[in-house]
DNA sequence: ACAACGCTTCGATCATTGTCGAAGTGTTCA
DNA sequence: TGAACACTTCGACAATGATCGAAGCGTTGT
């Protein structure tokens, strides 16, 4: 008998509510986010909020972590983060070809962090850009920077080796769930949307893992990277 | 807001029923299977079994093929079982320490096929050899195959270049649930299952996806791999 | 054409679980 | 010490959805 059908069943029910999987969508840009914004998200009372919170932390799905009287949830690890996108990722695939696609936040599809580095229509023009360029070589499965794309990023300020012996991958494919197909990320894609922030090409907009593309932004991806955006 | 969190609730909410788990369990292998035999696994009547495998179908995480007067599932998409191997990963994640390890079934925990390779204790263990005697590199993240190895895998009469440009990576890595750890997965991985099923090294257990390792089967891979199992 | 079989649809029932009000805990600051 | 605040626990209620019996559909073989 397949032992592991119930525990994977009551796992995903952590998941099929559409309260929690608000929270979680929330946090999958890795930051930590308190109990009141999450039953916003989520739209419930905070009383609702906590129980969905304790749920998911027992399971190891958030960690909490105390700041004064707040308390601060986040990811517990980049592999939850990674297990939503592949959620996403079959979830979008439209089960009825005739019907048009499922409404999704325009906002959300422009650009947006997973995790760490950008996705949306930017992160999958930005990658397709170096690509093209011959930075980057990327399936859906494996990808490699070139000689000339670490030379690239390195003219930009970007040192990839930065976490020193970083047991982390420095450039693999992520499957973006709006665009269906793979943008950068691993280090490098992390590195480069570091860079993006801090350079103010985008902001984080207050609510949710959408981003502003600045004016500024728009440029640089623009002349620097030669994206089509 | 969220736009996709409601639809990512909702395909959870697939998931996150015990009988349409163990259905999608069962055909993670990718074989199709009849409607019986998935209401058998799924403990319940034909009707009901009707019922999952309709909505399981509607959302594309399903396909169907007719056979005669019968019925056959499979899995959509490769993706779906990455996707579904991913939620174990993370579901198998002890979120009480203290309590012993869940009562895996023993079997399955030895030997089995994730979609198309070798996993369990006998796919990490083969990986690892493979790995010490520098046929392979491999982390969570991505994995090479060495000269060497396809030299020694070529000699065992695999020969990679199979199916002809296929657009399937060669050898990547797959986190196995049940050992927390990667073992191979990819073209290679497929192609090694192949041949340990064509040797008689293993076998299909008639019902679930483990696998019993035969007398020839410990022989070849303790002497020729290697593997401490 | 008819019977047998596998599977699906329909309808009613019952359990599970998400929900919020009220009350409780713990932390910070005055 | 006490008040304010963020969050959690408890208890009861309502809705969603899984289940099976009964009946219907479609395919195969006689």
């Amino acid at each position: 008998m397949q032992t592991i059908a119930p525990e994977l069943a009551d796992f995903a029910a952590l998941i099929a509510d559409p309260g929690r999987a608000g929270m979680l969508t929330r946090l999958m840009d890795g930051r930590a986010q308190t109990a009141s914004e999450l039953a916003r998200v989520a739209g419930v009372t905070p009383q609702t909020a906590s129980w969905h919170l304790a749920r998911l932390a027992a399971r190891a799905l958030l960690k909490v972590e105390r700041s004064g009287p707040r308390r601060l949830y986040r990811l517990a690890t980049p592999l939850v983060a990674q297990m939503l996108e592949a959620m996403m990722t079959v979830a979008a695939v439209e089960p009825n070809p005739s019907r048009s696609p499922p409404r999704i936040d325009p906002q959300m599809r422009r650009a947006r962090t997973c995790y760490d580095h950008l996705a949306g229509e930017l992160g999958v023009a930005v990658t397709d850009a170096m690509r093209q360029r011959g930075h980057l070589r990327l399936d859906r499965e494996a990808g490699e920077l070139t000689a000339a794309g670490i030379a690239f990023l390195g003219d930009l300020g970007i040192d990839l080796r930065s976490p020193a012996r970083s047991r982390r991958l420095l450039c693999r494919p992520c499957l973006d769930w709006s665009e269906r197909r793979p943008h950068l990320a691993g280090r490098a894609g992390a590195a480069l949307a570091d860079l993006a922030f801090q350079r103010d090409w985008i902001r984080r907009r207050p609510q949710g893992r959408s981003v502003e593309i600045t004016a500024d932004g728009l440029a640089a991806f623009t002349t620097l990277f030669g994206a089509r955006i």
